[in-house]
RNA sequence: GGAGAGUUGGCAGAGUGGUCGAAUGCGGUGGUCUUGAAAACCAUUGUGCAGCAAUGUACCGGGGGUUCGAAUCCCUCACUCUCCGCCA
């Protein structure tokens, strides 16, 4: 969310930006909260007057009290009742005004940063750079999904019989390599800093208010009614809302986590060839990298944590592209984000592995994290990445290493599998 | 699932109708002392909103009520803890 204070301040700018960037037209709304926010100024001021009275004539009461006037002081308060309605009264505007304002600021997106290209669609986004591909050493390449089926590493069908399709079965050295990925993963992140979380795969209303997800993307999320608790689709809900209402010592910058978790999403209106295999699934693992910082590092930080994901592709020997998302593909909480694609031989295709973030203060605003700049309390800012994405990974890697006999395992994950090939 | 207790400032913990935004301790910050550090001592130290400021106002889990006046009384919701039951 937006702070008030940058609309007070720079409402053109604003308004501009959205139009320009994101493609969408915002300045109703802007306008609206503007206006609403001088009013709802107004309403206080007066409340407080008002308020003010009450306390005085209140105390004066008081003291009369104690000193046997009594008459004085039923006289007195005769003279609440006509404040105390006024109070009723305005403090009822106040409060109208207060949730007219929130429920428009929760339409405002995230102001994207002066780097983000301005465009509709993803293919507007800009292509950063890429690894060289030459599509005839890939001719007879087939897809994962049939390489899953011909060695048995994962079952599509068993899934759709015990919960639906999207939910896949891993087997055998299909689930073995998909857990080494894990662990790699967590390991190199480890390595450099992040302190790993093992954290709730459920999480209440609040916290999915407080990373963004709430009211925003509601129906992508699977809730269970009876609790009203949601299942998260991606661990930044989790690890970030640890630091709700958190008031951070500024020698803790940077804050860094990890954690593996599986993601739920309902992907609704999802079809195609978007979904085949492990394209698109409602259940997935994934590993992500939290960052909290202090405001004026964030953007070199994205930058770090976009170029420790290109070294675990890089480690993985994949080939990869790095793209910087245009206005219109960037997410609704996001000011600037670079997405990371791997190439699929048997699909001839990009699929998205990562997505890193930098959130300026739109999370931490909702999220009350802050921290004391000397006197001056502010807001942190708050980045995350998948680090990575599993199943497009594991896709791409079957399908890059296949020969005609079976599947080579990268050298650098031999360690975490305990085995270097994938034959019948 | 049943019964009970609780929710107060960064933390711990007092306060049961009127200078209580809140004692006290710990922690934080500044200082004295010291070659330096520790200890000790002194001072200072909550957050939001409005305002150029002085200041005002709100906040003792959330919401509502009683009262001239509520952290304190009443209702309600949420959460936490303890015991019992069930159970990986």
């Amino acid at each position: 969310m937006l702070e008030i204070q940058k609309i007070r301040e720079n409402k053109d700018f604003i308004i501009n930006r959205l139009n320009e960037v994101r493609k969408i037209d915002l300045s109703d709304t802007v306008n609206k909260i503007y206006k609403l926010d001088e009013q709802k100024r107004e309403t206080q001021q007066k409340l407080d007057s008002s308020q003010a009275q009450l306390n005085l004539l209140s105390s004066q009461i008081g003291g009369l009290f104690k000193n046997g006037k009594i008459e004085e002081a039923n006289s007195l308060k005769i003279q609440t009742a006509l404040i105390k309605d006024q109070i009723k009264q305005t403090k009822e505007v106040y409060s109208k005004l207060e949730s007219s304002i929130d429920e428009l600021f929760c339409l405002i997106p995230n102001v994207p940063n002066e780097l983000v290209p301005s465009g509709i669609s993803e293919n507007d986004n800009e292509i950063v750079s890429s690894s060289e591909i030459n599509k005839d050493d890939f001719k007879s390449f087939v897809p994962h999904w049939d390489l899953c089926q011909k060695y048995n590493l994962i079952d599509f069908e068993l899934g759709v019989k015990i919960s639906g399709a999207g939910f896949p079965v891993y087997k055998g050295k299909g689930a073995r390599l998909q857990r080494a990925l894990i662990n790699f993963f967590l390991n190199e992140a480890s390595e450099i800093g992040y302190q790993e979380l093992l954290v709730p795969h459920l999480v209440n209303e609040k916290s999915g208010f407080g990373t963004g997800q709430l009211p925003d993307k509601e129906g992508q999320m699977y809730h269970t009614e009876k609790d009203n608790l949601y299942l998260i689709p991606t661990a930044e809900v989790p690890i970030t809302n640890i630091y709700r209402d958190v008031m951070v010592n500024i020698n803790d910058f940077p804050i860094k986590h990890v954690g593996y978790t599986p993601c739920f999403r309902r992907e609704a209106g999802s079809y195609g060839k978007d979904v085949r295999g492990l394209n698109r699934l409602h259940q997935f693992d994934k590993v992500e990298v939290v960052q909290i910082t202090h405001p004026e590092k964030s953007y070199e930080t994205l930058n770090e944590m976009v170029k420790y994901v290109e070294s675990l592709l890089e480690k993985l020997e994949l080939p990869y592209r790095k793209l910087k998302l245009c206005g219109g593909d960037l997410g609704f909480t996001s000011a600037l984000t670079f997405d990371l694609e791997v190439y699929s031989p048997g699909q001839d295709r990009w699929l998205e592995v990562s997505s890193v973030s930098n959130f300026e203060t739109f999370q931490s605003n909702r999220l009350k994290l802050r921290f004391k700049d000397g006197k001056k309390t502010k807001l942190a800012h708050t980045l995350n990445g998948s680090a990575l994405a599993l199943p497009r990974i594991m896709a791409s890697l079957l399908e890059i290493n296949q020969d005609e006999k079976g599947i080579s395992i990268p050298k650098i994950l031999i360690p975490f599998t305990g085995f270097d090939r994938i034959e019948n």
